[in-house]
DNA sequence: ATCGTTATCGGCATCGTTTGCGTAAAAAAA
DNA sequence: TTTTTTTACGCAAACGATGCCGATAACGAT
């Protein structure tokens, strides 16, 4: 079964002309008659012709497409972010091929290399919480294919960044926890190679300082999978909750994360009152019993922004040594699940 | 800045060979002889040689990938049709290209089209709310680009096509609301052009006539944007319970509309109880308060059916004339949300 | 010595499009 | 009328890879 189109070869059969003059006709040259021009936009608007992007891809070396590389798309913020950065790329002319991960480390080494293979002219990539050798990564940077980091960055690639501020989302996360009273909180987060675990660990253990309170490692729990393995969330949880020095609230460090931690937290535990908050995006964080406290990211404006950056890059004409490193505020949006019971 | 890759025939020059002698090598001819391969092989290991594929979708007229159109990707059905689409797709060893229409019949004719335009070798739609000249996609299909219609679909254009069980779906919601004593039930649903908005209908008029009811027209509500524009859903909302015959039980036909009127009944009627399904995937239904009675569509295994059907097409020799159309079960999981209050 | 075989490789066209260069005919200048 | 300029177009190369055909050499058979 194939599919074929029209060509600037039909055209010039048909009219008698030779491809050169059909394709100047096409992008209006000037050394090509007005009759002549008028004939062949005419055919080719009958025939309904389109040039094939292929062809051209191959002879401008340029695909005007962009890669995203993202841990899963059913994640409220990476389906946020990939709707910003669509909404650049496409008014600035590119396609987007998504791929995902699934925190496979393997899986994004290969669908990063099969993109690169000049298939994309650019990359926007978030990591998986597997990615621990990003040589191939480097490799590609370095044979010169743009890239931005959006989200789960490295130091390893200098290049523009765009993440959220971790950091302050998750000091500030915290600290309302402790306002409210609580001071047993346990820290339920992602693979400790992640950038946003880093930070977002750096901002609890810093609220907590302010407070006087020791870090303890028997608060902190890592999965990986970052909520999408529910095994993992469910055995975090539960050697938590396991000793009598149980916590007394939880902040978790990621979107599938918290939602995955929010069903288990009253499925395994009705009875007690646990402060709850975390890094989510969803859009109805007020629908739930109790309603969500969450610390949201500005997801569409980190795509939005990461994109923009990359196709500044992509057409540069010479390489780009400047490079940014944006961090967008998160936002605090308070409701029941972190209020103190009195 | 541009992204330089090695090519054949740099490693023709490399090694004092001809470009044909190296594909030859490369992909194992047997009239090449074993010395010339190693050379060759080893040489491009050496300097990671990767084919390009956009020389290859040129010769061998294919792309090796599927484009997507859906109308939008931060929706629990879409995102999970997706990841079926994908495992699918990556295993057969097609790339994805995603496409978002938002609704609109504009956005999403440029979207194909520009896809279409040998981007990509087939195309998994769903179609907009918008959709009604469908000109473009038919002639598309006329000149031979395989397409199959999942979830939205249309009758215009012969060819495969997977739906979940609207009808039955939603005569079961319906008539589980019925059966919990809800009489006047209201329907909030999409744009009327959509296949799945007729479905329902006829599924929730059915279930209706089961219990001697009378559709009632002042109970049919139609929000063209599917939930995503707030307003379009306040507006049904405000009007339904206007006068004094408002409705004691609302089932919406969608996954937004689902979440967004979930959320503005909680906020418009927060003192009268009111039973409430809908069609949603949430994975969270159970976290909401009242927890949520859902109808839940395979979206994976419809993603996953849908693009194996698509793969199949394109790698048929011969033009596929006879065509499926598959329809996948629903499920009705209930919860609070749709219980009768004594 | 001549021919046929076989093994191994190169030349060239091709996919669709753009573009530098060349050139015929027509128009303008001499 | 002759020369120069302009107009309007064609030729061919290029992008990277493939594959049909043809070429060459070595070798055995006649």
């Amino acid at each position: 079964m194939k599919f074929e189109s029209a060509t600037i070869k039909d055209i010039a059969k048909a009219l008698n002309l030779s491809t050169s003059t059909v394709s100047r006709a096409l992008r209006g040259s000037f050394e090509i008659s007005a009759e002549t021009k008028k004939q062949v936009l005419e055919y080719a608007e009958k025939i309904n012709y389109r040039p094939n992007p292929i062809a051209l891809s191959l002879k401008e070396r340029r695909t005007r497409s962009l890669g995203v590389v993202v841990s899963e798309i059913a994640n409220n913020f990476f389906s946020q972010a990939i709707n910003g950065i669509e909404s650049i790329a496409y008014n600035r002319g590119y396609h987007v091929t998504i791929s995902q991960s699934h925190e496979s480390g393997e899986r994004e080494k290969v669908n990063i290399q099969h993109m690169a293979a000049r298939g994309v002219d650019g990359l926007l990539v978030s990591l998986s919480s597997e990615s621990v050798d990003l040589s191939f990564l480097k490799e590609l940077h370095d044979k010169g294919l743009p890239m931005v980091f959006f989200d789960r960055v490295t130091q390893e690639i200098i290049t523009h960044t765009v993440v959220a501020n971790n950091y302050l989302g998750s000091f500030q996360a915290t600290e309302h926890l402790l306002q409210q009273g609580y001071r047993r909180i346990a820290h339920l987060t992602s693979s400790p190679h992640l950038s946003i675990t880093r930070e977002r660990l750096e901002g609890y253990k810093d609220a907590l300082a302010k407070y006087h309170l020791p870090f303890e490692e028997s608060l902190l729990r890592n999965c990986p999978h970052g909520g999408m393995i529910q095994d993992e969330v469910e055995d975090a949880l539960n050697s938590l909750f396991k000793g009598k020095n149980s916590p007394d609230a939880i902040f978790t460090a990621g979107d599938r994360l918290t939602m995955t931690c929010f069903g288990l937290l009253k499925r395994l535990n009705p009875q007690r009152h646990i402060g709850f908050t975390g890094f989510t995006n969803t859009q109805v964080g007020d629908l739930f019993a109790p309603s969500l406290t969450v610390v949201r990211q500005p997801a569409f404006e980190i795509g939005q922004s990461a994109t923009e950056l990359l196709i500044q890059m992509i057409e540069s004409k010479r390489p780009v040594t400047e490079f940014q490193n944006k961090v967008l505020d998160t936002e605090l949006i308070i409701r029941e699940s972190s209020m103190k019971m009195k």
